[in-house]
DNA sequence: CGCGAATTTGATCGGTTTCAAGGACCGTGG
DNA sequence: CCACGGTCCTTGAAACCGATCAAATTCGCG
């Protein structure tokens, strides 16, 4: 239902003809008549990139202009679509217009570890741009639509917008940070506190882009990729979730619905402290300049 | 052995009178003296940092003045200093000139994630300053020398450098890609190719600022330390570096000095693949432009 | 309705933790 | 130079969390 919402609020993006993602190339493929398309019509289709943004810093009618004119082309995605690959020469960065995604890693047993989640708003790969070289993987986790935005378009518009590069920096910053979370989740906390710190940045994350009570939400993960995310196995996560439930902390409609009971409860099971997300970074700046 | 050598690398900075840093406040106390000292005889004081940014991009002469010129004072620590608090709010950024620091968190159960190992040329704790709020500490882990850059100034020159703005982006961007690598170690590898993978990271790290045959080194580290960046306990890392010595994979002389018998066998036990340190991205640009 | 994917459950296994104690090392002071 | 004390390393045995394996059930969707 969230997403449906979403979808909603974009309705700005014209969508006549959404281009699947190839699974077996990984590049998209574009009529010359829908890329001029994408062009001119979706004027406002990075919106969504404003919302998040505005959260680290304040940005003038002028900067959000700018960015909201970065050449760009739309595309819509299945799920499970791989957009990146650990290792490829990365020219671009993703933005997401609807949707979820994850970045993740194979280790050498073939295991895979999801390093953070991602939807509407979020500008992926950035990291991996800049970088020049991926150093992890991207994945869709639902149908997605994606705005592809040539890196030489960012750093001409950063070089002449100073501003738009330190909130650009200031992203990649606290993307920074939550991994640093996330290192701590895996590395020191038990599989219930994991998963429960996990739906607690979910909800909070959503509430960001989303604002509402989002203390019931569609969890687009499957118990699999929730292990990946957390470093257990499905299984695992399996009985975690009715342990979870049977505390009180969550109910369960359906597998993926995930209804918070108790926040407070389920923050602390989580270990659970929004300050590394760094939300309310804008609030704090205007408070004190 | 190495620490030696590295003391003599910078015997360009005064330490007639080393300040130290008191414990119980974490803040530095410096005489007058002492501080119009550290501004003007260590003109060269911040030359490590430069080495580590030129892996990153190329520096103008007129760039790399500028960033040793940069306002800033010297301090001695002793070891397990805490430099930063989680929770702190942040205004300088810490430089390391000699010696070894972690970043790290503590979980809700007491214990304690290591997030990164630090050293030599190292900018700390920017990432801090930049989001304001410290979202992590910041613990010396040998006796160091540190310098302490305002961010007020780092901000200034940024503003008028856009070259260097861009080298300490990129510089914050490898930190995450390492928290990325860490975030994949701690969650889905096993104690010993987690051990494994430390000790190799640690060798390339020391090999990129100090060059020279890295195979034997001292690991600033005892095993509980070791634990804390691997989220193991200590009683298993213990364990685990006999395994590998058992295996001929290193070779301990002493309980830290670690010697690596076979580094292609180690990094393969370890999953390691140095491309998340993107230590070949000034050559890889200098090569394609 | 029927198929494949995802969830759920049970039983067993194993890597890692925990707890506890002994021993080695190192810096310090006498 | 040695004795001392504290930190760190090492070892053993037992307990436990989470993994593994396998099978049954439910869900989602065309």
């Amino acid at each position: 239902m969230i997403l449906e919402l979403w979808c909603r609020a974009n309705n700005a993006v014209k969508r006549g003809d959404p281009l699947a993602l190839r699974r077996s190339s990984g590049r998209e493929t574009m009529t010359p008549a829908a890329r001029g398309a994408s062009m001119t019509i979706a004027s406002h289709a990075l919106t969504p990139m404003l919302r998040k943004l505005r959260l680290w810093r304040h940005l003038t009618a002028r900067e959000e202009e700018a960015l909201l004119n970065l050449p760009h082309h739309v595309i819509s995605t299945d799920r499970l679509q791989t957009l990146v690959n650990d290792g490829d020469v990365v020219s671009h960065a993703w933005l997401i217009l609807s949707g979820f995604c994850v970045r993740f890693k194979i280790v050498g047993d073939g295991g895979r570890q999801i390093l953070s989640i991602h939807m509407m708003g979020d500008l992926l790969d950035l990291q991996n741009a800049i970088l020049g070289v991926a150093d992890h993987g991207i994945q869709t986790l639902t149908k997605c639509e994606m705005a592809r935005i040539p890196l030489a378009a960012i750093k001409t518009l950063t070089d002449v917008e100073p501003n738009i590069k330190d909130t650009l920096w200031f992203d990649t910053l606290v993307d920074g940070s939550i991994h640093r979370e996330w290192v701590a989740n895996v590395g020191r906390r038990s599989g219930k506190t994991r998963v429960a710190h996990l739906l607690c940045e979910f909800a909070l994350k959503l509430e960001a882009v989303h604002p509402g009570d989002q203390l019931k939400y569609e969890l687009p993960m499957t118990q699999e990729q929730l292990a990946d995310a957390t470093g257990l196995t499905s299984v695992h996560v399996n009985r975690v979730l009715q342990a979870l439930a049977a505390d009180g902390l969550i109910q369960r409609v359906t597998s993926k619905s995930i209804l918070i009971g108790d926040w407070k409860k389920l923050a602390t099971a989580g270990d659970f402290n929004r300050s590394y997300l760094h939300l309310d970074a804008a609030v704090r700046r205007a408070g004190t300049s």
